[in-house]
Formats: structure tokens, C-alpha cells, sequence
DNA sequence: AAACTTATTGCGAATCATTTGCAATAATTA
DNA sequence: TAATTATTGCAAATGATTCGCAATAAGTTT
């Protein structure tokens, strides 16, 4: 889309930061992407055009990123211990994992809006945020049912 | 409630295995506990009944519950991103966390079934599972502070 | 364009949450 | 009561993420 590089961009000269080969390397990655990678398969990615590109960097900058709310991240079931990140530009939306080849989808419902109401009212809370996460079988393995996973290898 | 002890006995011994006093101990503050504990926490409970029980006995047997589908974990934003656990026999529920006190508050929707259903027709995947997270400040932090910790004050 | 300032990088070590191997212990059964 | 073996506690291992620091390079000033 583009977006997130210049938005990125003119956050970070305003704040005296310095756009670096590996943050636009990333930050164009991550805005093209249409999957929700970890670190470690973002790095692998970005490694094809800079190999030496380092694990560190890639959480900082997705640290950073996400303190600007332009990536978000989340921990889906059964990978309890490994984030993964999405450029959250088209602001609120949210997440299909697929319980067999583990690709996420994204997706946005006008019902959101309404649970957030029926919980605040019942509750007395403020809600700010939130999001949904289902799981189940995509369309593609509900007929293959063999798992083919996120193509990652280099080349 | 007491349920969860009694179904995690019955499944125990239909499985050949024990009921220990850890096992005891942990089921019953689990099924009492309105919480949402990390292991760690739930550790610190349990030892004020016995001193010597381990962290190790704690994920063991928080992992076999989960597989019997009596306790359900997720990994909420905070700072440190470790797994809170609940019994899960009220089965399907959706959570609210306050960004400010940290307290989870359950919730139920008669919404989450549409939802599924819009998803499922509009990408041809077969939906089991899922959950909603909701984040703000909860009614009393509301009152009382209305959200002048750290960085979160945006309304 | 060279010199300068300092934000950022790569690296290795540290940390945090969770898991695992194993010898000792204890719950069940005979 | 002894025999069998599932379970425990401990310590060490693992996997994901963070941190400290010296070297490097982006942006600025001369």
C-alpha cells in the first residue's frame, strides 16, 4: 500500500530518529505483506535483500512500530509463545487463524460495535479496544485437508 | 463450584492416573478462583497451603486440564506476555481486560454466533473455535482514576 | 566534502516464560 | 505390606524477546 512507509517516515524525523536501509528494508516489507508474520519469519524475508540484518533490529523496529499504533501484534492459540505481526493501517480489524496450515485472515464485522456497546452497558466499563480471533478450517484446507504451511523458504 | 474437581477426578481415573494433593489443591482454587492467574500467580496461591509445590507441577498440570478442555488460557497485551488460565467449564466466553487495574472481567455475546457465521460465508472457512477480547477501563477505574496511569489516556 | 554528533546497528549475553530429564517419592493395586 | 509406576521437585534446557555496548552510519554543520 505504501502507506506505512511514509507515515513511519514522518514520524520518525519528527522525532529526530534516522530512516535507516534496515527500517525502510522493513517498513516496506511489512506494508506489502498481506500475512501476519513473527520476528523470525519477517527477518528471514527481509534477510533475502540484506543478509545481515539482524534479529534485534527487527524487534526494535517492530517495538517502535507498534508504539506508534502502526503495527499491531497478538499471541494466537497454540503459539502461545510467539507474536505475530500486521501493519494496522486499515485500523481495526480482525483475525481467522487456520487451525491446519496456520495462515491468518483477516477480516471486519459492523457487529463489533454492538458487542462493545452490550458489554459496556451491562458493565459500566469503557471500552477502548479489542479484537476477535477464530479458528478453524480455511476454505483451502477444508477440501485439501493436508497442510501446506506459510512459504518461507528462501527462493 | 466444585465441578471442576469432580470431572477432573473422574477423567483422572478413567486414565489411569493419581490424585494427588497437588492436583487437589490446584483443581480446587481453580474452580473457586473468579481469576484469570498466570501459573505464577496461581503458584503463589497454592503455596499458602503448600509451601514445596513446584512451578513445574503447576504448568504440568494446568497443560493436562487444557487438554481435557477444563481450563482455557490466553495471552492478554500486557508488559509481560504470559499465559492466564481459567477454567473453562461455563464453556464459551469472551473476556475484558482493564488497561488500568488489569483485572479480566467474563463476558458472554449472542452476537459471537453471527459473527461466525458472517466470516465463515464470506471466506467459505468452517469456523470451531474463538474468542473476543475487549480492553478499557472497567467501571471502577472509571470512577476513580479515569485513566491516569502510564500512557493509555486516549478517549 | 570532511568533520562532527549521536541514533542505530550487530553481536553476544541476559532475561522471561515454559518445558523437559531424571532420580526420589507417593498413589494405587495386588 | 510390598510392588508397580505415575507424579513430583529440582535443575538444566529451550524458545522468544530484550539489553549493553562498541562499532557504524544518518543527518547536520562547517
Amino acid at each position: 500500500m505504501g502507506e506505512l512507509i511514509n507515515v513511519a517516515q514522518e514520524r520518525l524525523r519528527a522525532q529526530g530518529g534516522r530512516m535507516t536501509i534496515q527500517r525502510r528494508l522493513l517498513f516496506s516489507i511489512l506494508d506489502s505483506l498481506g500475512e501476519h508474520p513473527t520476528a523470525e519469519e519477517l527477518l528471514l524475508l527481509a534477510r533475502k535483500q540484506d543478509p545481515d540484518l539482524n534479529l534485534s533490529t527487527v524487534y526494535r523496529t517492530l517495538r517502535w512500530l507498534e508504539a506508534e499504533s502502526l503495527v499491531s501484534s497478538r499471541v494466537f492459540a497454540e503459539e502461545r509463545r510467539q507474536e505475530r505481526f500486521d501493519a494496522a493501517l486499515p485500523s481495526e480489524h480482525h483475525h481467522f487463524m487456520c487451525t491446519n496450515c496456520k495462515d491468518v485472515i483477516e477480516f471486519d464485522t459492523d457487529l463489533f460495535g454492538a458487542i462493545k456497546g452490550q458489554f459496556q452497558e451491562l458493565s459500566g466499563a469503557k471500552v477502548e479496544t479489542g479484537s476477535i480471533v477464530l479458528y478453524g478450517l480455511c476454505s483451502k484446507c477444508r477440501q485439501t485437508k493436508n497442510g501446506n504451511n506459510l512459504n518461507l523458504e528462501t527462493e
